[in-house]
DNA sequence: TTGTATGCGTTATCAT
DNA sequence: ATGATAACGCATACAA
């Protein structure tokens, strides 16, 4: 008996390389898989004579047979929230370079439903940059507990099925400010308008340090800015215009941080002995600028949480879900202490 | 038998609901797909007992078998370079809402290896807005020959086996310029450093356009800027602030004509009166600026490519490979008209 | 109106 | 050292 087929990709099967070698299915599949499913061995021979087959005939193992077989995709998913963010470009980056040679796709969704979307498309582990309503919780238990593997990157959350990466930016902001205060007072702020909660800890901390340390708060020394870069180079622009200008600039971003250098040296500043600035986020960009940005972020977050879901897609670690708490720490470089001698 | 089995998520079965609803897998598959495959109807009474039972079990059905049965994986692919690029953000988010409907999930692959992926990770469409060597050209012929659907962006290429969509910006530039040129002589010009080609032939434009008009090109109204947003932002300050100023800007980009924008009213400049400014790309953060900004751009570009990848994934369009042209309009906003009355 | 049986392409268990 | 074959979960032709 055949069946209707829609129309689909004709690729080549196992069994055609298996009948152009003149050998069995299994022996290719042992083979072609390197792995030894309990075998001694299998002679030199038939390997090349299969590898042959396979190659002539293009051949690539299906995904979906695969996948009801073994119950791996090899789909390993990121949900993120803001591509435009360099730290959403980052880590997609560095995951798909350390999953790749494992075999596995790092696929990014943008923004959706991922709760839908991991039911719809089953995938070996899936990281989560936003858990925010009720719903949201419930559904990461639910998933769990129907033995997903899910990595989820919040501050509050504790694991109950699912990693969680924790990365409270609020003491690595408490070093960038203390950094600026060992040899500044007249420090100015760039921060985003409130509202959004994780923005308003980091402008906290500012105020916190500042009034700790006896120096009173002065509204021409803080700008709010939006998203839009320009907004920032604006900003900066308005406040180092000032005559009595402010000799640091804590920047609630790498982003913010950029720009006010960029205006800094604009108006013939220089950058740090007439300004010094310090940004948040230790993000590439940061470190590549002329002067380099003094900023402070996660250790190695990118490659580590690479390595973590790696790790749990492959099932190379099948411990109980676990929190990885990422300390911050201090990068300081030529924004704020100069070129090194 | 029974096979050894790595730990996947348990999911229930197909089976698992028949049982429960005291029915056959093929009944159950039936009612949950709406699928008649033949069949006359089945019973009001069996549905609702199917569904309950299905609901009770929270049953998903198992993509990969689904797929293996059907040949069809429920994904669509997006091959992105520029994940930072505003054009691949609108994009990704036109596609996700016009498939997501549909049951199809659209997952975006950030700047990789779209042959390795696509082969590894099957999809039932792929967009793919980055075609560079011939190797990709290569790979493009090879996997429409294998029967895959893929729909291409690319000026120069034509169909083989795959659907190319076409967008050249060149006449929409044209018509950006020759928009200032009906109410401007004074015309400056932000572009981008050349050596990329896409680029020059915007920039080209201006040149063309003014030189028809009669127009000399001024070495000071013409201002090169890089990717950076707050070098645009820098650029449009020094080019406005000279005593014969420009009264109207051309910018390559949306993204350098909002810095523009920007900065003229930084300078407390009005536009249009005193600066009319224009962009390329029809961007919703164009649209959204205040004033709204003038541009050019395909129409309804990313709604129509959704739903051109949405028919090809479905297979709801079957027809030969074809070629989607997109014309470039003009999009008079407050920029360049002001306010409407 | 519903159940039975088969095959999709693979992996893994057994027998040879 | 290799072959035959049973499942994985689903969709469907066909029998009942």
């Amino acid at each position: 008996m055949t069946y209707a087929q829609p129309d689909k990709p004709a690729r080549t099967t196992l069994r055609m390389v298996a009948e152009l070698a003149g050998v069995s299915t299994a022996t290719v599949s042992y083979v072609l898989s390197g792995r030894t499913g309990g075998r001694t061995g299998v002679s030199e021979a038939t390997m090349t004579r299969v590898r042959q087959a396979a190659q002539e005939l293009n051949y690539h193992p299906n995904q979906a047979a695969r996948a009801i077989r073994t119950g791996r995709t090899n789909l390993v998913l990121l949900s993120l929230t803001m591509l435009s963010d360099p730290w959403s470009q980052e880590l997609s980056r560095s995951v798909s370079e350390a999953v790749t040679p494992s075999g596995l796709t790092a696929l990014i969704l943008a923004d959706g439903d991922w709760a839908t979307a991991i039911t719809r498309q089953p995938c070996d582990v899936a990281f989560i940059d936003n858990v925010r309503s009720d719903k949201d919780r419930e559904d990461l238990r639910r998933l769990a507990r129907s033995g997903y593997r899910l990595v989820v990157f919040d501050d509050q959350l504790e694991p109950d099925g699912f990693d969680v990466v924790h990365s409270d930016a609020t003491e690595g902001c408490r070093l960038a400010v203390r950094h600026l205060l060992e040899s500044h007072q007249r420090i100015g702020c760039l921060t985003t308008e409130l509202g959004r909660r994780l923005v308003h800890r980091r402008y906290a901390v500012y105020l916190e340090e500042l009034q700790a340390a006896g120096i009173e708060i002065r509204d021409d020394y803080v700008e709010t800015i939006d998203l839009d870069p320009s907004s920032a180079y604006a900003a900066a622009m308005r406040m180092l215009s000032r005559p009595d200008r402010p000799d640091a600039i804590y920047a609630i971003s790498d982003f913010a941080a950029i720009s006010a250098v960029q205006a800094a040296l604009r108006l013939r500043l220089r950058v740090p002995e007439d300004v010094a600035v310090i940004g948040v986020g230790n993000t590439l960009d940061g470190e590549r600028l002329e002067p380099s940005l003094s900023s402070v972020g996660p250790t190695d977050f990118y490659v580590k949480v690479a390595e973590i879901l790696r790790q749990r897609a492959t099932g190379e670690v099948v411990g109980a879900p676990t929190t990885y708490d990422f300390s911050w720490s201090l990068f300081p470089r030529e924004s704020t202490v100069g070129r090194r001698t």
